[in-house]
Parts: C-alpha cells; sequence; structure tokens
DNA sequence: CTTTGGGAATATGTATACACAAAAATACTT
DNA sequence: AAGTATTTTTGTGTATACATATTCCCAAAG
C-alpha cells in the first residue's frame, strides 16, 4: 500500500473527528486545513469526500464541508440499520459458529461480567468504564466475526464511529442508574451467548433485536431529557453497547 | 441544487456503468473521461470518489479507477446485507402500515400477478420481463418506504444498483423453468403482502429473510452453471427481484 | 434600531502544469 | 530466441492559479 498525502489529509481530519477536536456542525475549510496538515487543497477535498463517504462529513456544492451533524430523526434510523446488520449477524454467528468461535465470545462475556462487579464495589468506575466500552466492542465484534460477511463488518464499524461522533453526551450523574443499565446489558449478553451456543438462529435474532432496541430507548430517552434535536458527542460511551 | 461539474461528470460515468457500455474491470483512466466528458480531470476524480463510495468503482492509489468487479463471495456477502436490510425493513412496515400504504403494496402485487399471468400464455415474454421487472421493484420499494427508514432505503438502493452492474448475466432459454420461479416469486410476495396486511411483524420478517434467501440460492445456482467467479452484468433482471 | 443593498473579502470549483511512479516499448545480454 | 535491463511513455497525485459563487461587513434607508 502506497502512502498518498490524501491519506495524511484522510487520517488527520478523521482524527480530529474521532476525538472531539471538530465538533459536530463545524466547518472544514480546504484552506485552513491544508495549511494545518501542511498539504495542498487537492487531497484535502480527496479526504473529505472519502470522510463523506463514511458518514462523517457533510458536502455542499459551493457551500463547503462541515462535520457531520444529525437530527433525531436520523440518529433513530442509523441505529435501525445497525439494528437490522447486527440481528442479521448474531443469527448467523448462531448458525456458523464453531466452538472455539463460541469461546471467544464466551471470553468477552466474562470479561465484562468481571468488570461490572468490581463497578458495584468500586467508588470511582470511570477507568473501569473505559475497560467496559473495550469489552462491550469485543463482545459484538466476535459475533459479527463469526458471521463472516465482510460487508456487514464494515458497514457496522462504520456506523459504530458515526455514533461515537454524534452521539449523547455522557450522563455524568445519576451512577446507579447506570450499572442497573448495565446489568441490563450483560443480561441481554448473557441471553445473546446462550442462543448461540445452542445454535439457536430465531432466538439468538430475538435476543440482539431486543438488546439494540433497549439501547435506542435507553439512548433517547436520555436525549429526551435533554431535548436537544441537533447534537454531538463529547467522546461518550453511552452509545458505544 | 447547484449543479457542478462534477456532477455532470459522476452522471456520465454513472450512466455508463449502469448501462453496460463500461464493463466490471475495465479501466476508467482520468484522462480519457474528462476528454470525453469536455471537463477537466478534477471534477472527473471527484466523481470516481463518489462513484467508489457508491460501490461502483474502485480506485487504487498510482494504480487508478475501474467499474468494480466482485468474486463470488463479495456477491453473497452483498446479498447478506440485502437480505438483512429487506427483512428488517419488512418487519417495520408490517409494524407500521396504514390502510393506504398497504394497498400500494398490494398494488404492485397484483400488478406482478397479472403480468406473470400474461406470461403463462404469451409465446414471447421479452417486453412483458421489463414491465415484471418494474412491479417487482415497485413492490419491494413500497415496502420499504411503509418502513420510514431513509437511511435503510438508501442503503437498499445502492446495493441494488452495484446488483445491477456485478449480477449473473440472464439465462436467455428454459423460459419454462423461468415461468415457474416467477411463481414462487409471486407466493413469497403473496406471503409477505399477507403477513403485512395482519401486522404480523416475526411472519413479515420471516416472509420476505425466506424470499430473499431463495433469490440468493437461486442466482448462486445460475451461476454456478457458467462456473464464474469473477463476473459482471449484461444488464440481465434475474437478480432484480 | 432593524433591515436592506452593494461591495470587499473569502472560499469553493475548476483548469492546468509538473513531479514521479507505473506500464509499455525498446534495446541488450545470454 | 528468450529473458532481462533500460529507456520511453503514459497517467496518477499534487500544487497552484484563476473564475465565480458565497459570505461578511458596513452604509444607507425605512
Amino acid at each position: 500500500m502506497e502512502l498518498v498525502n490524501t491519506d495524511v489529509a484522510y487520517k488527520f481530519i478523521r482524527e480530529k473527528i474521532l476525538t472531539g477536536v471538530y465538533l459536530a456542525g463545524s466547518p472544514l475549510a480546504t484552506k485552513n486545513l491544508s495549511k494545518e496538515i501542511g498539504v495542498s487543497r487537492t487531497p484535502v477535498r480527496d479526504a473529505l469526500r472519502l470522510l463523506e463517504a463514511d458518514g462523517l462529513v457533510t458536502i455542499k456544492p459551493r457551500i463547503g464541508a462541515s462535520v457531520k451533524s444529525m437530527d433525531l430523526q436520523e440518529f433513530k434510523d442509523l441505529c435501525g440499520l445497525r439494528q437490522a446488520l447486527e440481528t442479521y449477524a448474531a443469527g448467523l454467528a448462531a448458525q456458523n459458529r464453531t466452538d472455539s468461535e463460541l469461546a471467544e465470545i464466551r471470553d468477552a462475556l466474562e470479561a465484562m461480567r468481571v468488570i461490572v462487579e468490581k463497578m458495584i464495589k468500586a467508588a470511582d468506575d470511570r477507568e473501569l468504564l473505559v475497560d467496559l466500552a473495550r469489552e462491550d466492542v469485543r463482545f459484538h465484534l466476535a459475533i459479527i466475526n463469526v458471521a463472516k460477511n465482510e460487508l456487514i463488518k464494515k458497514e457496522i464499524m462504520r456506523l459504530s464511529l458515526i455514533n461515537r461522533v454524534v452521539s449523547v453526551p455522557p450522563t455524568g450523574k445519576k451512577q446507579r442508574e447506570d450499572l442497573n443499565t448495565r446489568r441490563k446489558v450483560l443480561d441481554s449478553h448473557q441471553e445473546i451467548y446462550e442462543a448461540i451456543a445452542k445454535k439457536d438462529v430465531a432466538a439468538a435474532k430475538d435476543a440482539m433485536d431486543r438488546h439494540q432496541q433497549n439501547n435506542l430507548e435507553k439512548v433517547i430517552q436520555l436525549m429526551g431529557i435533554k431535548e436537544q434535536t441537533k447534537f454531538h458527542s463529547e467522546l461518550g460511551l453511552a452509545a458505544a453497547n
């Protein structure tokens, strides 16, 4: 793989968006970016087109590019798309899994359980949250990998990134409630795992479908409180189910 | 909406790909295209990036662009993705449909039935095939519209286009068998329709899932005969379920 | 004080020139 | 004559200049 300036610009801008340096709605002027990155406007424009394809950037003719921002309906649609894909993947996983693949899913599940139990005891769970999110991703990724559909995998990962950028800000308070939702998430994962273990396709789909539905409703509820119609992330992990 | 040269180039190249003028694997040199279209290389390159995002074009650094071609596995993955989305959409449609929306779905179904019955009598059904394909698309589109998820709609339509370009060529012969599969398709549609009419979400999903599965298997079978690992369309409608 | 209009400033879209990598054609060696 | 090295050519990636559309600002009018 040759490394061209377009890639440099792409990675640069993408990183800034994903780490929240460029917030949703922020304009992305090619001139500024080219100066900041140290390449000309041409590869910057190329990079912006790539990011538009990723769903992270919006480009309007004669107006320019900006970091993607969505309204509530778009966000719901996004979650629906993800729900469709993860549900389908869960079904495939239940159908095709080998024992070793199942073990990986179980390991991720157990790692999450350990962390949640640590959380119950710990006063401050901020650093545990990062671990939890990582294992959560690992669980879902393990299932997607077993589904063995590269296109679906790519699509889900793309959606995950958009979710991370254009998402609900972290609650901050109400730790007790969060702990409760975490237990529910764990139960959902357990259900999904068991269905896959039993190679019960319908049950796996059903469990994943409900898991995704619950997650959407939880996030919507959190957003409803704020009465926001447009929103962006503060790199919260709330939507990283 | 402002019309910029990038759009001109985009539409030009896209049209050539969709009508089979540029076949799968064909190189798309920016210089030739810019001369042919009458714009400079810059908007052509932009257009190629857009087409890459659509999944119709592959771009390799320092090599250039070419019309997308896929192997069998990629095609299967593509069908899987579509299956996931259409199944989910069918579920939503069953949940949310109004009476008038249901009527549109039924109209498309009945239009298809009329055409198939004409086909049974007709000696030459070539022109009827076009009508059939149109009503088939109309049926699926009606369901997708009722699902009211713009993102999923866009995605399915994107996949449809790729399907049209990178797909199995029409069989040509064996009309009797084709007529039989057409009847089966009609039955599948009937099933889907009835489930949506009854607002039976699970049944709608199940019926659509099987419909998509059958379609994939039919196409795979046709491809298997040819023993092709890479293939392109001759604008056949076989995969336009 | 707000609104409207016109001009300056800015940024985008496009064309084009150039450097260099890849492909093709040619010459050279065995 | 076949394979290899070398040159030529082609085409991509990039920088940059320019035209034009948009935005910004301020002045004038309501």
